[in-house]
DNA sequence: CGTTACCCCTGGAGGC
DNA sequence: TGCCTCCAGGGGTAAC
């Protein structure tokens, strides 16, 4: 579910709350999302404060007081998590695998398909962390430009869509904001990577930021002990022009919107208008 | 090195 | 009502 933007809401909607809060307890009710949680993680965490809250890619960093002989929890909501800030004692539902309680309040992880992620890295260098360390560029910086993403596809023929999910190349587009963009900026998501002009990746690239732009601000609107809503419909954005749209006429020409399968992932475009 | 297939897991939707 | 199949916003890893 959660793209960067639902990630960067969800860091914003902690940020007024958390930093400078002690962890009291930490409770794992799942012995393991997409890793193992190590046993000793709780009595590790509990005393640390909540120094910062970052961003990176989909992953989501608390600084522990790593600066301080602490560390940092690393957390990805993988495809179907949530996280909430609830009342201590609030009774956990089903899937609800996490809790970190402070003092006033407790945040809670919920994540029926537990592809999410929970790791502990000792120290205070986070960029060396492997996971960390390989992921591409921040599609909300000046260094992502239209010039930067040509140079880097000259020698990359797989279809532009599936590129543009790369992590390793750029973080945070997922799969809905993938087939946004690419409307938006008229590309097919068929089209080889190496065969798009420097001046198309100057029109994809504002396309994406643009995009993710605003569904960041549509989401930060909304919710505040409730960090991120789950619901279903998915996308900040109150409507996507193609995403899950098969068959519905495009908002743009008319024509139906076409469903394929790119990397066994759903893509949806414009025929017509997408080249 | 670049690209693709598979896998982790649960739940909801739709066909029969 | 139940059972089956397919699908779902991610991404790491292994294999070609």
């Amino acid at each position: 579910m959660p793209e960067l933007p639902e990630v960067e809401v969800s860091r914003r909607g902690l940020l007024p709350i958390l930093p400078g809060q002690c962890i009291v307890d930490a409770v794992f009710r799942a012995p393991k999302l997409r890793h193992e949680i190590p046993s000793q993680l709780s009595s590790r965490l509990t005393g640390l404060r909540i120094d910062a809250i970052q961003r990176r890619g989909k992953y989501l960093l608390f600084d522990c007081e790593s600066r301080h002989s602490g560390g940092w929890l690393l957390l990805h909501l993988g495809m179907s998590g949530s996280l909430r800030l609830v009342a201590p004692g609030t009774a956990p539902q089903k899937h609800d695998h996490v809790d970190l309680v402070f003092t006033a309040t407790t945040l809670r992880f919920r994540d029926p398909r537990r592809f999410g992620t929970l790791l502990w890295h000792e120290g205070q260098a986070i960029e060396n962390h492997p996971l960390i360390a390989a992921l591409g560029i921040e599609p909300l910086t000046d260094a992502f430009s239209g010039d930067w993403l040509y140079e880097q596809t000259r020698r990359r023929s797989t279809p532009i869509k599936p590129l543009l999910m790369d992590s390793h190349l750029v973080v945070g587009i997922g799969n809905i904001y993938a087939a946004e963009s690419l409307f938006a900026a008229g590309i097919s998501p068929l089209r080889a990577a190496n065969r798009i002009g420097r001046e198309r990746y100057r029109a994809l690239v504002p396309a994406i930021r643009t995009v993710l732009e605003t569904s960041i601000a549509a989401g930060g609107s909304s919710v505040r002990d409730y960090v991120h809503s789950d619901g279903g419909a998915g996308c900040f954005q109150l409507s996507c022009a193609v995403y899950d749209r098969a068959g519905q006429p495009c908002p743009t020409c008319g024509q139906p919107v076409r469903a394929i399968r790119q990397s066994g992932r759903s893509t949806f475009y414009c025929p017509r208008c997408q080249h």
